[in-house]
DNA sequence: TAAAGTATTTTTGTATCCACGTATTATCAA
DNA sequence: TTGATAATACGTGGATACAAAAATACTTTA
């Protein structure tokens, strides 16, 4: 069974991989706001161990882009405008519009009753209030970005839902909305079924990008 | 005048900076070869720094994908095999495709020019052998990605470009293929005239996979 | 009150030290 | 010779203490 995306739950765990998984954590579930100042002292103490490893996980996170890290004024959490917002959503549009076009040959019945599996855990999550909900709809995406079989590929566009994952789960929060994310998904499945990658390109496209917009309104000013 | 990528020649240079960028640029022009170890040591003593802010930049361009970092074996320059090579030129097609169809609106007569100025440089490069063709030919991709306005995405494209400098570079010096590349790129320019936006997308995405095979020969077997 | 100068705090980088994993070499038995 | 094993050298990952430079905060003075 291919791994979605929350990837690489390894336990290795050199000290620098222990405090970039920490602090991703804590900024994927909003711990840290947009602007905080990260203080390497603090966390390195926080987690036992000394500050080297914890500057080395700023430069990481930095590259995701989840943190900036300006000269000699430190490290802030990264926050995303408007415009950021929809950029990365174009971008997801089409990265992920190539993975379900890959996808599709590969994708067999198993595939697809899996894939209504992880959609209607998804709703489950939803109804319940559970904001798990977010990480299901990372499943569902991840799903099917694995199935392209391509690494790098995979690991862009599960990169950008990282960033994005702290503004879902304000939307999730605030509104209910996502429950018309059913038939949004639905319609993706559909398209995979339907056998035309470029039709399923499309459909996939056209649905990541018609959910910016709503979140669009949940994003702080930031910086 | 928008930036093209080869981005940031800015000259603040924290030490890690120096670092990210002396290694980066060896990396580029192929003075480190897949496979060799990068000795923090060695390194800082040849820039004139101490190990901590080699390393970190190790991670940085590990995150680049330029580097593989093995816990207690230490840091390697990497390298592509061929599939990875595709792979990285299927992402450059769809996010170079989006870059042209939303650079497209904003292309002026003053532009077109421009561009026009960019592929006959690049045409020259490629007749006197210098092996800045590479070059050349990055800063033509690079002028299309500026005129979108999108940050990230030019940041995401520009960094794919780097990893596949190497490979440009020796591709360039053990033939000369690249002197057809005048109509492959002439072409693009037509497409962007055309005013057909989903056209353009197209024409760049054809002609960025159409690179890949010709390339993928004279890759490095790899790890 | 605004400007200038001083002090403090942070950040960044250096230098050194150590434990442990990896790789290499040397040693020894078959 | 060959293969397995032990000894050793090396580099990595990390800790810690310290120094310099920048940024911030705080006075003091005009």
């Amino acid at each position: 069974m291919p791994a979605a995306f929350p990837a690489e739950p390894q336990m290795s765990a050199t000290a620098e991989e222990e405090a970039y998984r920490h602090i991703q954590r804590a900024l994927r579930l909003g711990r840290y706001k947009p602007g905080d100042r990260l203080i390497p002292e603090e966390i390195a103490a926080e987690i036992g161990m000394s500050r080297m490893p914890v500057r080395e996980a700023f430069r990481r996170l930095a590259s995701d882009g989840l943190v900036v890290l300006r000269p000699n004024r430190g490290c802030v959490v990264a926050g995303l405008t408007v415009d950021e917002l929809y950029e990365i959503f174009e971008i997801r549009s089409v990265l992920e519009g190539l993975a379900v076009r890959l996808a599709m040959p590969r994708i067999d019945e198993e595939e697809f009753e899996e894939l209504e599996r992880l959609l209607e855990r998804m709703e489950r999550a939803g109804q319940s209030g559970s904001s798990d909900w977010v990480v299901r709809h990372q499943e569902f995406h991840g799903r099917i970005c694995a199935l392209s079989r391509r690494p790098k590929l995979i690991h862009q566009i599960s990169a950008l839902h990282v960033v994005i994952e702290p503004y879902m789960r304000i939307w999730f929060d605030d509104c209910d909305k996502p429950h018309s994310a059913r038939e949004e998904h639905a319609v993706v499945i559909a398209a995979l079924r339907s056998g035309d990658e470029l039709h399923a390109e499309k459909v996939m496209q056209d649905h990541i990008l018609s959910t910016a917009p709503m979140l669009a309104e949940f994003v702080s000013p930031s910086r």
